[in-house]
DNA sequence: TGGAACTGACTGACTAGTCAGTCATCGGAT
DNA sequence: ATCCGATGACTGACTAGTCAGTCAGTTCCA
């Protein structure tokens, strides 16, 4: 826990990149270990195997992270942390609810469930528990400000009338869960009944905000 | 994996139970291997732990099942089978679909919830998808049959226009999805925003089923 | 007393993290 | 243009520690 300073990487801000090559190796490992970490779980996956999979010796891993765990957080964090601004940039423009719910169910297809991030959110939901620095990251950075957008439109469309009572705003949750329910369902039982994850989420929206055949 | 015989417990329901203290033994085993799991995860808990909290030695563990994997699914097994049988008897009575409903939500908080066997959903969620026969075990003789159960009410309550459409026919995951989320949730966040599962459940219900005040 | 249940020290396989040494690259001197 | 020495990214064999599973010996009953 000393040659690669301060808990995070030593390819900072500060330091010049180096080579390019530098940035690419450090993707790789990332991108390796959210393999690794997937298939087996944090504390079987092999740093010996994440670094047979990056194409590079043990050591370099330890070049650009300090330990498995901090691998692990800035795994996280590096692919969770994009997201955030595409949703809020959803959630700034004027427009109806449900138009709006539609949109951010979109950019969760697109951008989470049908990519890495739907591993790096399995990831969270697993080993979370165990990794309160994580757990604590993963709510102060996305979820809050997620809940805390969602929040204010809702009391925008309460104004409105678009919205007739006040149970979506204090469960937001509700909007989410169909999604975070397929992620969960994917990696459990979708080979004996596999699940829409689009169709369930507009089913829950229907549900949520009156039915209307969506745009 | 050799000497216990048969992958299962060598306690099986044939031999007699012996002293009954040995009973009592398996059982606190399988309450200390939850316990140990739930904190660390199936790869990092210790079978010293289990034993040591157990009160028996490591020894012992063997005795009663055959490896460390097969504990494991021992413990799903017999933690999450009684459930079944509760629920389907809920399901078996005639009643109006928003009381079964508002039955389901007690028992699911009463004996899920608010008892050992969250920790044990939680596990199948983390660990399920690295344990294929466990994954099918929960399937098979828990989750198949409450969704069939659950559709089969559906669709009576459909023919007698309790319900106007067949969306949750199609996801019955709807009905349940606030209840796993709760227990996600539970595990990362409830040190930040605490989270009321039942109103969560039960403003769900409303949604999916209209409002009505419970009871 | 015979045998089953139980114990816990032990073994062997495994892996996170280390570090002495290698070598590609680069900037400056000729 | 060519060489050379410095730099630091990279390597992988190695260490120290961990832990699942074993089994010779002990205890407890019937």
């Amino acid at each position: 826990m000393r040659r690669p300073a301060g808990g995070s990487s030593p390819v900072s801000a500060s330091s010049r990149p180096r080579t390019l090559k530098s940035v690419a190796r450090r993707n790789a490992i990332l991108d390796a270990a959210l393999d690794e970490f997937s298939a087996r779980g944090f504390a079987a996956a092999r740093l010996d195997d994440v670094a047979k999979r990056a194409g590079v010796a043990k050591g370099t891993i330890y070049l650009h992270f300090a330990d498995k765990e901090s691998l692990f957080q800035e795994l996280i964090r590096f692919k969770m942390s994009p997201v955030v601004g595409t949703l809020e940039s959803v959630f700034a423009a004027d427009l109806p609810l449900r138009t709006i719910a539609e949109q951010a169910l979109e950019i969760f297809v697109r951008e989470v469930y049908s990519t890495q991030r739907k591993q790096v959110l399995r990831l969270i939901i697993s080993e979370g528990p165990r990794f309160p620095v994580l757990a604590e990251f993963y709510y102060r950075e996305v979820l809050s400000r997620i809940l805390g957008g969602v929040r204010a439109i809702l009391r925008r469309a309460r104004e409105r009338g678009e919205i007739d009572d006040d149970a979506l705003i204090r469960f937001p949750q509700l909007i989410g869960a169909p999604g975070i329910i397929a992620i969960v369902w994917s990696g459990l039982f979708d080979r004996f009944e596999p699940l829409d994850v689009r169709a369930m989420m507009q089913a829950q929206f229907n549900f949520l905000f009156g039915t209307r055949r969506p745009q």
